[in-house]
RNA sequence: GCGCCGAUGGUCUAGCGGCUAUGACUGGGGCCUUCCAAGCCCUAAACCCGGGUUCGAAUCCCGGUUGGCGCACCA
């Protein structure tokens, strides 16, 4: 049993991860979180909400799961997120079939499926792998196809991103704003996939969770102002450079900066705090590292790409977050598509005086005289030089016609004007995380199993496991159970009082009392909760209850009436274990 | 989508033509129990689905579903 097994077990066993549709066979690519499941992955959504939308301040906004087709056209996920698939009729080999006449054809990418079985056929193209005959050819896009409305209502996709989302939104966003750069926006939610084949688990799903933020900067300054807060923060980078040796290196921010590895300082910063994040939520620091996109493998619009990467036992390294500066490619395409520009206006510190040459055309003249063409000779006026407009006869080429203007009709001059700002697309910085697999991988790295010497064993000296999730304290789904020593009543009732004392502190309480109070223990070691209460004879004298440390196994002796604001500061600050009562 | 291998209580598993389908752990109820999966009693719980071969199928064959691995794919 590897790692993978023994995480997906427990995971299954213990209710943070089932999958979908047992009850009728199953479907690959879908999963239900379970109760912990749900929870865990909420702890590490409101942690990513507490970074990114309270300390950074990018409001979380929501948008449908379904969008129309035109944002999708938009995006390119229309045309561009199907391959055209053929097969082999012989071995059943499937290849992309632009790929297959790419030294026949220059533009093999942009031809149709039709096309493409042409060329295929007049080349007489075989299969690459056993020279067999190849199958017509499809296209297979990932996204989930719907239909909005009945009858032959609109076409619609399940989203394959939340990004577009954000984009869609831009104008809106940028007023809520208040036109000022840079500002962000970011979602949490589904994003769907019909992906070919879905497997190794919660890694590759159809429907999964994402967290993106779209961070809209000026272009011309790509710094960032709180670059200082991670300036000596040291983090692992897999450069291109550092790929082709094969050898991640760990520098300071500053460094990366400096020495032109990551494209620019507020990337840098974005790197930084992803980093920052992955290990709040319990990523273990020495299995992650931040691999940069290779030249072929980054898309063609975009400056500068790095992708989080957790190191896993069965899967070695896993994409969890890419983080990209992806320019103004998708304003840009949306500006298109919707024919709206897409743009902010920034006002220069000092507006510029600018000498400018100005074409007047007098239309209240010109259009009785040129009718219907007057507004094109007046564009082809505006393009003369004044050598040309002095004449008394101009002669000016419109809509492929010589049209002849006189002078009066046409006033010009040298001006100074006035521009106190221009008009620009941002670009857009893009984090944007698979919650899935972060969470899975917070549950491998979380897992233990340490060797405890057994009681009853004594002679023998039999060790036995005990699997531990080593959660942050921060994001275990439960955070303390409450324990009677004894199945007695005399003990049950205390502990039922203390529960309901966590509880009003806003805790998740687990009450357990069946089985004796090692196994529960272990229960409670097994679904990562840190601290574990126990009332036993002594409570009835002194109103004291001990609490358990789940990594040492320590207990300390603390008085009940305190207990929920001692429990509350060793779960969400610093304070120490040790200082939460007394030393047993 | 192709190829190879698997699928038995909640979990892990035995069985490989002839049962009332092993066993362990877990779960529930009870007894006992003063701090790390103790003990005893009781109890619940499974042959992935559909066809076929056979007197008889958990077992053999075919198809499907599903899981793992390899290939392809992975904006």
């Amino acid at each position: 049993m590897d790692r993978y097994e023994q995480v997906i077990e427990l995971a299954k066993r213990r209710g943070f991860l089932w999958n979908s549709f047992e009850l009728y066979g199953g479907t690959a690519g879908f999963y239900d979180y379970g109760p912990l499941g749900s929870t865990l992955k909420r702890r590490i959504e409101q942690i990513w909400r507490e970074i990114y939308v309270i300390q950074e301040g990018f409001m979380e906004i929501e948008c449908p799961t379904v969008g129309i087709e035109e944002v999708f056209v938009a995006s390119g996920h229309v045309g561009g997120f199907s391959d055209p698939l053929c097969e082999c009729k012989q071995c059943g080999e499937a290849f992309r079939a632009d790929h297959l006449i790419k030294h026949i054809t220059e533009d093999a990418d942009s031809l149709s499926d039709e096309e493409l079985d042409n060329i295929i056929a007049k080349n007489s193209v075989k299969c690459p792998e056993c020279g067999g005959d190849l199958g017509k050819t499809y296209e297979f896009n990932l996204m989930f196809k719907t239909q909005i409305g009945p009858g032959t209502g609109r076409k619609g996709y399940m989203r394959p991103e939340t990004a577009q989302g954000m984009f869609v939104d831009f104008l809106r966003l940028a007023r809520y704003y208040r036109d000022k750069l840079p500002f962000g926006a970011t979602q949490i939610g589904k994003s769907y996939r019909n992906e070919i084949s879905p497997r190794q688990g919660v890694i590759r799903l159809r429907e999964f969770t994402q967290a993106e933020a779209e961070i809209f900067i000026d272009p011309k300054d790509k710094s960032h102002p709180n670059i200082r807060r991670f300036e000596n923060t040291a983090i692992n980078l897999y450069s291109d450079a550092a790929q082709d040796i094969g050898k991640s290196e760990i520098m300071t921010v500053r460094e990366a900066v400096d020495n032109g590895i990551i494209a620019h300082e507020f990337l840098a910063y974005q790197v930084a705090l992803v980093n920052h994040f992955l290990q709040r939520v319990g990523i273990a620091p020495g299995k992650l590292r931040f691999r940069q996109h290779r030249k072929d493998e980054m898309a063609h619009y975009a400056i500068d790409c790095w992708d989080a990467e957790i190191l896993t036992d069965r899967f070695g390294w896993v994409e969890v977050v890419g983080i990209a500066d992806r320019t103004d490619y998708d304003l840009s395409a949306h500006a298109n598509m919707s024919k709206t520009e897409l743009s902010i206006f920034i006002e220069y510190e000092q507006p510029k005086m600018v000498e400018k040459f100005v074409v007047k055309p007098n239309m209240g003249k010109m259009g009785p005289r040129f009718k219907g063409k007057a507004k094109v000779v007046a564009e082809a006026l505006k393009a003369l030089t004044a050598e040309e407009l002095e004449k008394e006869e101009i002669k000016v080429l419109a809509a492929g016609e010589e049209f002849t203007v006189p002078r009066e009709m046409v006033e010009f001059a040298q001006e100074t004007i006035k521009i106190s700002g221009e008009t620009i697309v941002p670009h857009v910085i893009e984090p944007s995380f698979g919650i899935d697999r972060i969470l899975y991988s917070v549950m491998e790295h979380a897992y233990d199993e340490e060797m405890v010497p057994s009681k009853e064993s004594e002679e023998e000296a039999e060790d036995e496991a005990r699997i531990v999730l080593r959660f942050k304290k921060e994001v275990s789904p439960v955070k303390v159970a409450v324990l009677p020593l004894l199945t007695r009543q005399e003990l049950i009732e205390p502990s039922k009082e203390i529960a309901i004392k966590l509880k009003d502190k806003g805790l998740l309480v687990a009450y357990d009392d069946s089985g004796a109070i090692g196994r529960r223990y272990r229960r409670n070691d097994e679904i990562g909760t840190p601290y574990c209460i126990t009332v036993d004879y002594d409570t009835l004298q002194d109103n004291t209850v001990t609490i358990r440390d789940r990594d040492s196994m320590q207990q300390v002796r603390a008085p009940i009436d305190t207990i929920d604001n001692v429990l509350y500061e060793l779960v969400y600050t610093d304070r120490k274990f040790e200082t939460a009562g007394k030393r047993i």
